[in-house]
DNA sequence: TTGCGTGCAAAGGTTTTGCATGGCA
DNA sequence: TGCCATGCAAAACCTTTGCACGCAA
C-alpha cells in the first residue's frame, strides 16, 4: 500500500512545503530549492510524493497560466473549504479570497445555473493590489492572505 | 511583419474554428479533425497561427485541468467582455456564464479586496448540469451557453 | 526479511525552433 | 522578385514509467 513508509525524503519535503505555505512551487522549484539547501532528493520522488499529497488534499495542485503544474501546501484543509483562490497573472502569487460573496456565488450557480462550483479546482485570475498599483509586482512569496474589508 | 499574408492554411483554419465556436480544441484536435476533412495543414502552422490568434484576441487560450492547452474561437469579443467562463471538470466543456452576479463579484473584489479580476483568464471549474445529474457526461461540443434563470 | 520508496535513465507527450522550400503580394 | 509562411525534423520541456537498489518497519 502506498504512503506506508516514513522516509527521510518525505519528511524533508513535507517540512519544506509546510515552512513555505504561502508560496507555490513547480516540481523544478522544489527539486532545485531543496538541493540548494543541501537536501538530496530525486525528481521522480518529488513528482510521486507531490501527487500523493495532492490526492490526500495536503497540497493544492493546479496549472499556471503558462501551463506548468504548480503545487502549494494547504495549511488547513478545513479553513480552505469555504473559500476560493486568486492568482495574480503578473507576480504569480496565490491569494486566499475569504469572502461571503464567493459562497453566495457558488450557491447561486448551483441553484440557478446547475453548476456545482469546485473551490479546490477554481482559481480566479487577475491583478493583485501591489501589481496593479506599483506596476513593479509583489515579490514572489509575499504574504498572500486576503480578507474582505467589508463582508468577512 | 507577422500575419501579413492571407494563406490557404490560415483561411481554412479560421473557418474551421469559426464554424465550431461552441467547441474547444487542443492543437492535436485541430490537426486531426482538419486532416480528417481532407484539409492539409502542418502541426507547426497550427501552433503558430493559434498563438497569433490568441494574441489578437480572436481565440481564447487556456489550460485544461489536465494541463493541455486548449483553444476556442471567440465569436464576439465584446459579448465575452462582460461574462466569465466555466469548465466542467468531467466532460471538459466550456460554458459561458452570463450572470449579473459575476459582474457584482468582480466589482466587489476590485473595490474591497484590491483584486482586478480578469474575465478573459479566469475559468470557473466544477461540474455541469448534465455531468452532475446523469453522471454520463455531456457529449463533447454540446451547446455551451448558460443563462441565469433568475438574474439575467 | 519483506516489500515499499527512491533515483536513475528511458520513454512519452506536448510545444518550440531551425531551416529549406513554397507561395502570397 | 522579395519576403513571409509552411512543414518537416530536431530539439527542448515537462511528466510518467521501468527497474534495480536502498531502507523503513
Amino acid at each position: 500500500m502506498r504512503g506506508e513508509y516514513n522516509t527521510r525524503q518525505k519528511r524533508e519535503m513535507l517540512k519544506f512545503l509546510k515552512d513555505r505555505s504561502m508560496q507555490h512551487f513547480s516540481v523544478d522549484d522544489v527539486v532545485f530549492d531543496m538541493q540548494n539547501q543541501g537536501e538530496k532528493i530525486g525528481r521522480s520522488t518529488v513528482y510521486r510524493y507531490l501527487e500523493q499529497l495532492a490526492e490526500q488534499g495536503a497540497v493544492r495542485k493546479y496549472q499556471s497560466v503558462q501551463g506548468v503544474t504548480q503545487y502549494q501546501h494547504v495549511e488547513d484543509a478545513a479553513a480552505c473549504d469555504g473559500h476560493f483562490h486568486m492568482m495574480c497573472s503578473k507576480c504569480g502569487n496565490l491569494f486566499h479570497v475569504d469572502c461571503r460573496l464567493m459562497g453566495a456565488l457558488a450557491k447561486h450557480l448551483t441553484e440557478d445555473h446547475g453548476f456545482v462550483l469546485d473551490p479546490r479546482e477554481t482559481i480566479l485570475v487577475g491583478l493583485c493590489e501591489k501589481c496593479r498599483d506599483g506596476g513593479e509586482g509583489a515579490e514572489h512569496g509575499a504574504d498572500t492572505a486576503s480578507e474582505c474589508h467589508h463582508c468577512v
